[in-house]
DNA sequence: GAAGTACTACTCGGATAAGAAATGTCCGAGTGCCGTTGG
DNA sequence: CCAACGGCACTCGGACATTTCTTATCCGAGTAGTACTTC
């Protein structure tokens, strides 16, 4: 149970694109921002693309651009895009196997397991559902004033 | 993010050593009941004896049992003892570094990204912890009406 | 001087390696049971 | 017949392969800007 490292640079970069608020940044000076590795960032930047969080020019004065205002991105829209969005608990339905198994019509509703794992997993995309990328910036310049200005001051010279 | 193949198997071993209530249940015994492989079950029982849930016997005649009643034994518990029980998002502070970074000490509360992360895991801990091994058995039952007897059948014959 | 054109530098995108972690396997140390042997 | 002893089969426990997934890297396709040539 471990968390792709990707998420949060996946996070840190949509929230510097909202503050560049620019016409489209390339990977190669997000990942600069954060001494991150170029190619593999745009790796996670593609995910995002795929699932209608940025979109991407080619080309010089291309880059990478937030699709909607951050005020329409919740965190786990960004977590799922990386991640890939499965239950993190696949039931292997080990229930059904050995002496007390049977055919899989036998057994109609899903194994208990799989019920409170799936509440669990429930629980946690509320709470990442819950969160705008807005909020997140707000929470962000709250705790180190006037870092939006210096962002976007670093992208825009 | 990924929960390993293991959980669903502890979980039902634990099940069946409840029900099955006997002084010891080998490991290849626990495995024969649901085809699977038993030197690897064994690996993943061995982590919940660490995490005082079960306790172990060598010998002939030995095996696993439950170290406490099924009540006192949460799925939360067998979850983190066979997952490694740590934060599945491990920050690695990337905001520290590139041109707005600064010394640790500038930085002093956690990370934004940190904090969300940390309450959905503790949201998904709670929901699990909300659910005792006894809670389960009840809930399996009620699915299918005699398990709990045709398992210890099984393992006492 | 202006328009057309070839060139260059820059960007994403996906195909390709390297490393880490989970999954699976094997054998040794220890322990209780059982048959055997001697009294 | 009873007790002590030696061997044996069974169990866990940790060390050792194998497969899968994450992390990282590289090169090609496409694009916009730019300089150059030509009219």
């Amino acid at each position: 149970m471990r968390m792709s490292e990707g998420v949060e640079w996946a996070i840190h970069s949509c929230l510097n694109l909202a503050w560049a608020n620019r016409e489209a940044i390339p990977a190669a000076r997000l990942a600069a921002y954060h001494e991150l590795p170029a190619a593999y960032l745009n790796k996670q930047l593609q995910a995002l693309c795929q699932r209608g969080i940025l979109s991407s020019i080619s080309g010089p004065r291309g880059g990478f651009r937030l699709e909607r205002p951050p005020g329409a991105i919740t965190v786990m829209e960004v977590v799922a895009a990386v991640e890939g969005g499965d239950d993190p608990f696949t039931c292997q339905e080990i229930r059904q196997r050995g002496p007390n198994g049977g055919p899989p019509e036998s057994f109609t509703g899903d194994c208990v397991v799989k019920q409170i794992t799936t509440k669990a997993d429930l629980a946690w995309r509320r709470e990442l559902a819950a969160h705008t990328l807005a909020e997140v910036m707000a929470s962000a310049e709250r705790q180190a004033p006037g870092l939006g200005e210096r962002v976007r001051d670093w992208f825009n010279r």
